[in-house]
DNA sequence: CACGGTCCGTACGGTAGCGTATGGTATCTA
DNA sequence: TAGATACCATACGCTACCGTACGGACCGTG
């Protein structure tokens, strides 16, 4: 009989690995940091040490966790609805679209930056990836293009939406929601005049 | 009449500066450390602490430095040469190929990796990019887009340059080399049947 | 030759973080 | 009720940094 006992914590190797993430978030690998964690949620060091080896235990529990998830939400986000391919590429888009979605953005970037230092990291990043652009090229090939246009749209797409995410957009002249809307439409919508 | 003595260095604000963008391309802003440039440049930190007051000045210098480096290559990349825009939009794109460039696309990345978490650097990020696009959509119009297309695809093309230098792109299946190649002409030539 | 400026080495105190050792306190189980 | 176990606190040594204080070597100039 478990009882909720607020009073006492109880943390577990999940609890350590989602603050982990929320600080990868915000600072990037270098600040996840075990003793700064420790206070994050109210406990000691101790703590950590019983339910890790050492730092790089939890690192790469961070890396599984998120491999995971992302895996997950793109075979759902991309499941077959035959006649809502379309709507599904837009979708995948929107996902990435910092106004919904900062802290997935966050955690994208900063996965990245730690791919370019670290082997796993890379590893993991590079198996995301191929699963995006496997199932992204589903969604085109289902709207009626070809392998090679299907492939070379979905590299488009990524490439695209993970290059604005860097880019500080909100202080550059123009119309920006009308330009990223145009842009999408050059993106997803093949062989037709935007708009 | 000043004799080059290698035996003692004499450095100035110029070599550490460029020790600290160096190590920027390779490990960040945080591996940027008074002490291990020190090392590298085979002096100690009481040469640093006399070229500099701290950290922040050095950071700062390397702002700078590559805020007016950029610059001026961006400018001199896009110079109007009449009949040749098309050419110079291929080239601005081929600058940002990790094949050619592969250190200044590190730097590149570092730099807004360093921009998400610090105000000065976000700012000077923002005013490279300024610059970058709207340089590209001086080249955009001149090959004849209106003002409205010519700027969403510069953005677009920034977008992919950096985005795609986010993605191991050599481990996946598939031509990579011929759809980076068609996505160039997809975005750089407009109203055009790719291919 | 004395002397001030330039440039760097050395030594120090201080902080932040990692990992370990060890003890303490609940909670469960026999 | 007496362990045994799970979970955490405390205290420690160690390393890597930052920034400062100060001294010394070299240079020019009077």
């Amino acid at each position: 009989m478990r009882m909720e006992k607020p009073a006492r914590p109880q943390l577990d190797r999940a609890a350590w690995t989602q603050a982990a993430l929320d600080t990868l978030a915000d600072e990037g690998v270098t600040g996840i940091r075990i003793e700064v964690l420790a206070k994050r949620l109210h406990v000691t060091k101790g703590s950590f040490y019983w339910h890790f080896k050492d730092r790089q235990d939890l690192l790469a529990g961070v890396l599984e966790t998120w491999k995971d998830g992302r895996i997950r939400d793109i075979i759902k986000q991309t499941r077959p609805e035959p006649g809502k391919a379309e709507a599904q590429i837009f979708h995948v888009i929107d996902v990435y679209s910092a106004s919904r979605n900062k802290k997935g953005i966050l955690i994208e970037l900063a996965m990245r930056e730690w791919a370019r230092r670290d082997a796993q990291a890379a590893a993991t990043v590079e198996e995301v990836d191929a699963w995006r652009l496997r199932c992204a090229r589903e969604l085109f090939l289902a709207i009626g293009l070809p392998l090679h246009e299907a492939s070379t749209r979905s590299m488009l797409l990524y490439a695209y939406v993970f290059g604005v995410s860097m880019m500080n957009c909100e202080k550059f002249d123009g119309d920006i929601a009308r330009m990223k809307s145009d842009i999408l439409n050059l993106i997803a919508i093949p062989a037709a005049t935007p708009r």
